[in-house]
DNA sequence: GTTCAAGAGTTGAAAGTTCAACTAACCAGG
DNA sequence: CCTGGTTAGTTGAACTTTCAACTCTTGAAC
């Protein structure tokens, strides 16, 4: 990385990229708030339980976990045991490989799950969602695919992120 | 908050809500990442010797520094401290009013700074905004204005978050 | 000119995250 | 089968953020 010149934003792109800023860390930081607020969970816990909650098993091993919300194990591992000691989440031995553990969420995790989506969506709705016409947001839901896609590429543990 | 029924997102919604969600995080986290890797300094750092750079004088109160960055100011007192023992910044008693402190950006703060700002404006060109056409970025910008709006009118200390 | 609520900033402990080191289990290749 | 290289997950310490309590100053009301 770091190449020769600067190529600086101009005016438009530098405004753009200023209100992504505000905006993300505002949206954020309010539905983060809501939620601890309203249920007791951060939105790193919430979104845990959606994950879990999407299994038919209700069950995750922490390295899918881990990878899905782009933790790391080690991050897992603590908040789980968070999750774990408040009832939501149980751990079992997950069969076939002895190293692994299998977070499986508790009928208090899906009751809880239940209220927090609901604010959940309601908070994205009225923060978020239902601010802009469909254009709009189908053009911010192109441009955030188009970044994941490019940085979830040259992922590999984030080496050659040099001129390509 | 939290009204009756829930009125869930459409399947359209609840990709581009995923994708933001996704995106931001890795876009966030990679900015950081080579914001740290190569110069030391985390993002918000950054953001304050940017905030710094933007006055005259190079100087901002304390106050006005946990402001515009939407921080507390006890974080701010923190991440200050820190800087302050990098180098980065100087801490002057302000004038007029005793209790104030004024965070005064130093000749190594600005170096820094510098250089920084290269690698900051490098990753979000390669990892945002070179991503995508004009018109949606246009499209994003507009979204996340809106919700910033949105969000510090009914600020003042995040009563009155109830049904409209 | 007191009095006292509000504002500016700091402090230290609690909670959460990161980082590096570690244990245990798996899985090739010889 | 055994030897090393991965992979899964945990641990504890270092670091960052949050939270509540605290000091000092200001400013308005009386």
């Amino acid at each position: 990385m770091t190449g020769s010149e600067t190529r600086w934003l101009d005016p438009d792109q530098q405004n753009d990229w200023r209100a992504y800023l505000v905006g993300s860390t505002l949206l954020m930081d309010t539905l983060d708030r809501e939620m601890r607020t309203e249920h007791g969970i951060s939105m790193a816990e919430y979104e845990i339980l959606v994950r879990l909650s999407e299994r038919p098993d209700k069950t995750l091993r922490m390295a899918q976990i881990a990878e899905s919300m782009q933790h790391s194990r080690s991050r897992v591992t603590h908040t789980v045991s968070r999750m774990e000691k408040a009832g939501l989440i149980r751990r079992e031995a997950a069969e076939g490989d002895k190293r692994g553990v299998d977070a499986v969420m508790t009928a208090a995790g899906w009751e809880l799950l239940q209220a927090a989506a609901h604010t959940h969506v309601a908070g994205v709705r009225a923060h978020f969602v239902d601010l802009a016409d469909k254009d709009d947001f189908a053009a911010l839901g192109r441009v955030m695919n188009a970044v994941s896609d490019q940085l979830l590429e040259e992922n590999p543990k984030f080496e050659d992120i040099r001129e390509h």
